[in-house]
RNA sequence: GAUCCCGUAGCUCAACUGGAUAGAGCGCUGGCCUCCGAAGCCAGAGGUUACAGGUUCGAAUCCUGUCGGGAUCGCCA
């Protein structure tokens, strides 16, 4: 017998403990930190609820029977106040050792884990966390593919700050350069045309960078025409004119630019005018997602214009980049492809201006991790551009530590016919009128179901729910359905997107997840109409005999070890799953275990204890991933 | 052509990072409201994890190749 750690708040960490002691007696040659427990929960609930594989990788290592080697560990073993006994009997397989926990052991846990922060522990070292997020550009307006780097990205800041650490948003605006140029020289032009521009929308400023970008592609595709089709007299005519007309207009956007950048009042002016018409729409867009994205996580890449000529001359007096076909380029190690910080006329391209934000983000914000919540495509770029700021040393904080940089790169939003989400004409959704369609969806059914409310439970709250709380949860149950959808899946990977299914009310979904936290509430409500309140209740015994309080508290068990894995590896997606295996838990737990009419007091008190145990859970997770929560619905 | 990502039930997705009989939701079949909110719960049917090899006690997961789908590939951002 060996001597019996502490009881944690997580039954994996206790286990290891008990279950590292056992091997270290049973193989006393074994040098401590070669020593894996393997423990994991059980996939099995009928075989036990947790399992260590330790024996098998152990009796390779040994060249013993693995079988032989889960005896001599069980042998050791003292689970005491723990879990159950272990025995011959729960060897399984291979050498699998299956773990019940004790009732009394799963209620201590879950009481230590019954704190202000459930169970989440201050980290040892607090982080600067640095989040690249969201990403509009000027005179555009949000379209679903800001959509996810949005709710993402503000969903990994959010597990950040949950579990600690200092975290700084950085919306990496696009707003600089020549395609906005082109935008600020049609507004001068308007302006000068005796335009009112008081009144401009983002509608207009979209169509007038859309009519620049037109512009500008002409060009090239003519280009690109005349070269191809060459020798037809008039073909070549009827394009050399539009040529020059679009050389014109790009020409002018160029001497704009240059203008901008020397800070005439006009121009800037134009400029600060598309910045803030653009902006005042983003912000508010991202305020009806419930993302956490002000005016001063603003980092656009016109903040960064006067670093960029210090970045080229750096890079190159300390022999970092180096000429290439009249380029300037940094070469990394194991790519092909290098980076091209400098174009050949001199012009700066976005490697540039992301060499210049690593740089302020570790270097100026003292970042030490640095997470960009960026479209998969552009995986290469930034393999590049990380690869060139530690080859120049742009990714050491001021302390001298290396920040880590990662790309938390997702998938397409797919429309039915597995194709880039699109209008029927082929344009990009915008965010708000996908937002909009969502909410009047959910408003309807929300109506539909008030309406027709004898089908419903008799207790229906439809007396309380006046029209501006229903406003607000068919708010909250729209944006719930809409980042749940976005948040569940496998970051990297593409999803599609439909409103039928995500706004379902049924299924995996974040109506159903609403649903379960405000069954929770309502019981609270209940309980203190008989008189019963949180006091009362708040640190009664936990019992934990049915198979149904025992699951449930398994899962809330989880709770701290999934928060911090869903941070530390940027997949939100685990922290859904935990939430939906919650309210599972729970509809079942609720459905099987009467609450209020338990049939003992100490029964009462203790689910009641359960039940404000899982809605603060619930809570938390759902916060914690930026999506919205109601009292009842 | 090169590189990267993806391929799991009819459909949409999981699988705790190498563990046992691959799990959920939708849809389908059948149960459960005189009982705390049925937007729920319980049960059933549904699989050669694209394919072929390999690594080992053990593979959806790692390696090689093939086939499909997508993306990217020096002066756009």
């Amino acid at each position: 017998m060996t001597t019996a750690a502490p009881i944690s708040i997580d039954p994996l960490e206790t286990l290891d403990a008990r279950f590292r002691a056992a091997i270290a007696a049973a193989f006393p040659d074994l040098p401590a930190e070669g020593i894996e427990t393997h423990i994991a929960a059980n996939r099995q609930p009928k075989l036990g609820d947790f399992q260590s594989n330790a024996a098998m990788p152990l009796a390779k290592r040994l060249g013993k029977n693995p079988r032989e080697v889960a005896g001599a560990i069980i042998e050791r073993l003292d689970l005491s106040g723990v879990a159950e006994p272990v025995t011959a009997e729960a060897i399984a397989g291979p050498g699998f050792i299956n773990i019940r926990l004790l009732g009394d052991a799963m209620a201590a846990s879950l009481t230590r884990l019954d704190t202000e922060q459930l169970g989440i522990e201050p980290p040892e070292h607090p982080m600067m966390v640095v989040v690249d997020l969201c990403g509009v550009n000027l005179a555009k307006q949000m379209h679903v593919g800001h959509l996810r780097s949005t709710v993402i990205g503000d969903a990994v800041a959010r597990l950040y700050e949950r579990l600690g650490h200092t975290v700084v948003r950085q919306n990496h605006v696009g707003d600089w350069g020549l395609p906005i140029a082109m935008v600020v020289q049609k507004l001068v032009e308007l302006e000068q045309g005796g335009r009112d521009l008081s009144d401009l929308s983002l509608d207009e400023l979209n169509a007038l960078y859309r009519a620049a970008q037109a512009e500008c592609k002409a060009e090239k595709a003519a280009l690109a025409l005349i070269n191809k089709v060459g020798g037809h007299p008039k073909a070549e005519a009827e394009l050399e004119a539009r040529i020059e007309d679009a050389g014109a207009q790009t020409e002018r956007a160029k001497q704009r630019l240059v203008k901008l950048q020397s800070g005439d009042p006009e121009s800037v002016a134009a400029w600060q005018r598309v910045y803030d018409i653009t902006m005042g729409a983003c912000l508010a867009t991202c305020a009806r997602l419930h993302a956490h994205i002000s005016e001063d996580a603003s980092a656009g890449e016109s903040s960064y214009r006067d670093e960029l000529a210090g970045v080229i001359d750096d890079l190159t007096r300390r022999g970092i980049a180096e000429e290439d076909d009249g380029a300037l380029v940094v070469r990394v190690d194991g790519l092909k492809e290098p980076c091209i910080v400098r174009k050949r006329d001199g012009g700066y391209l976005y490697a540039t201006t992301d060499l210049a934000a690593i740089r302020r983000r570790a270097g100026t914000l003292g970042g030490e991790r640095v997470v960009y919540c960026v479209d998969a495509r552009q995986a290469l770029h930034f393999k590049q551009v990380f690869g060139a700021a530690h080859k120049a040393g742009y990714d050491r904080t001021p302390d001298g530590k290396t920040a880590e940089l990662f790309h938390a790169a997702f998938g397409n939003v797919l429309g039915e016919d597995n194709k880039p989400l699109k209008t029927r004409s082929g344009e990009n959704i915008k965010l708000a009128d996908l937002i909009d369609e969502a909410i009047e969806r959910a408003r309807s059914e929300l109506n539909r179901r008030i309406e027709f409310a004898p089908k419903f439970p008799k207790d229906y709250p439809e007396q309380i729910i006046d029209t501006a709380e229903r406003e607000q949860i068919a708010d909250a149950v729209a944006i719930a359905a809409l980042k749940y959808a976005d948040l569940s899946t496998e970051r990297i990977k593409d999803y599609v997107f439909s409103f039928d299914r995500m706004l379902a009310f049924e299924g995996e979904t974040g109506p159903y997840l609403l649903y379960a936290l405000v069954r929770t509430k309502s019981i609270f409500r209940k309980a203190a109409d008989a008189g019963v309140n949180p006091d009362d209740f708040a640190d009664a015994p936990l019992l934990l005999e049915e198979p149904a309080e025992r699951a449930l508290a398994l899962t809330l068990l989880r709770h701290p070890g999934v928060v911090r894995a869903a941070g530390e590896n940027h997949e939100p997606n685990r922290l859904c799953a935990h939430a939906y295996a919650l309210a599972g838990a729970f509809s079942t737990f609720f459905d099987q275990c009467p609450v209020l009419k338990a049939e003992t007091d100490g029964t009462r008190l203790s689910r009641l204890r359960l039940c404000a145990l899982t809605a603060r859970a619930l809570e938390d997770a759902l916060n914690t991933l930026g999506i919205p929560t109601v009292e009842r619905m």
